[in-house]
DNA sequence: ATCAAAATATAAAGAATTTAAGATTTGAGG
DNA sequence: CCTCAAATCTTAAATTCTTTATATTTTGAT
């Protein structure tokens, strides 16, 4: 699974669904950390993003923004919002670098539904997110934090199509985890004791992506 | 999300087309506890659940069997395996209780996508599914096991159809949960102390939901 | 070039969780 | 009805994780 690539609907779509979809969506251009729109907002909405990337947040009433996951070019999200008729968003969407995102009201996604090819490319786009989404769980239920690590980072890593260098914070990886950046710090130095990552500020850069992914099926033979 | 029911592919068909995934469908039944497949087996199937439950096992080498999920009646699973097409199933799949199960073989579902009814029901579960699994992967990385362990029964409260009696071992509770058996025990503790569920042997009731819900939305208020 | 803010790194104390082990309870099958 | 394996419950020690605190490094803004 992470080593497939991340399937999209900009791809999926035969040229002339991907028009209609267009020429009903709302095109928006945002710059690094503009908000896209905040959690508990009016309507939810489905997005395409068409450059760049979302990242999605869950602000908590203590003031800790928990990072939840990413939207990557060329995928959509907010259709499970509108399926199942919750009444607000979630998350919050951040733009991470500058991001252009298509906008489809609820009621316009509804009607598309009727056209099978947009169905199946929303369909396979779902099916990808519940297998990473399955796969997460079960680590987070077996797995040891730097194992966990390890495998976020080549997950990253082919989401982001392949690139050495992961432009997050520390605390980024922590709250993905779900773990304390004394621990995600505690994990790094792990990887990078065996030389399989460096890290900088701002950033993280794989070393060794073989011997990486070596490491992990070493401490997580199943 | 946690109450609204859950989808099935079964009763989202319109009865043409769940006659033609029928026809083309072998039907097995399975007793308790049966294994319908092991993980790592040949090759990926769908399956359609008619009756009773499928519960999802992740076996680790350690000879620990981790409770991955839970397909219900009506449900299906396999499709993720299909449509990426992976070499394995990634779980044991082991009846609840008498199920039984349609199962449809790779290129039989991939010939099966052409038809637009049936894609957008798979869709629907699929999301569904989505929704359910990015929840729970939020609480993991949020909430106490206690809190964790309320929304879980809640859950299962509503996938169930409604009933108070969840027939789980604790065990299954705290795999699901990803935590031990003794820290189950005590978030167990609190919820009997403050009278919202009872443990029972090889099963847990639900003493007063709506209280149970209450406890939640004050601990949890985001 | 300097300064302030943000991010990284590390340490120590306290809290929570796991592991391990044993005692008790339950109910299914003989 | 009795037996016994499975499940529950409890406790204690070992470990891991979080919180809190502090120092250092890096970058962007002035």
């Amino acid at each position: 699974m992470s080593n497939t690539a991340v399937p999209k609907v900009t791809q999926l779509l035969p040229p002339e669904e991907l028009a209609v979809i267009q020429s009903l969506a709302t095109r928006r251009k945002y710059r690094d950390g503009e908000i896209i729109h905040e959690r508990g907002d009016n309507q939810p909405e489905i997005g395409i993003v068409i450059s760049g990337r979302i990242k999605l947040i869950y602000p908590r009433s203590s003031g800790q923004d928990v990072f939840s996951g990413l939207i990557h070019t060329g995928q959509n999200y907010g259709d499970v919002a509108v399926l199942y008729q919750q009444e607000r968003p979630q998350h919050r969407a951040v733009a991470i670098g500058d991001t252009v995102v298509d906008h489809i009201v609820g009621d316009t996604f509804n009607r598309l539904l009727e056209r099978p090819a947009i169905v199946e490319a929303f369909y396979r786009v779902a099916s990808y997110r519940l297998a990473v989404a399955l796969e997460m769980l079960d680590d987070m239920r077996m797995l040891a934090p730097d194992v966990r690590l390890a495998k976020l980072i080549i997950r990253m890593h082919n989401a982001a199509g392949g690139t050495e260098r992961l432009a997050f914070i520390q605390e980024d990886f922590a709250s993905i985890l779900g773990i304390s950046s004394v621990t995600l710090a505690k994990s790094l130095r792990e990887l990078k004791q065996q030389g399989l990552v460096a890290t900088k500020y701002r950033h993280l850069v794989i070393m060794d992506l073989a011997r990486l992914k070596a490491w992990v099926r070493e401490k997580d033979p199943d």
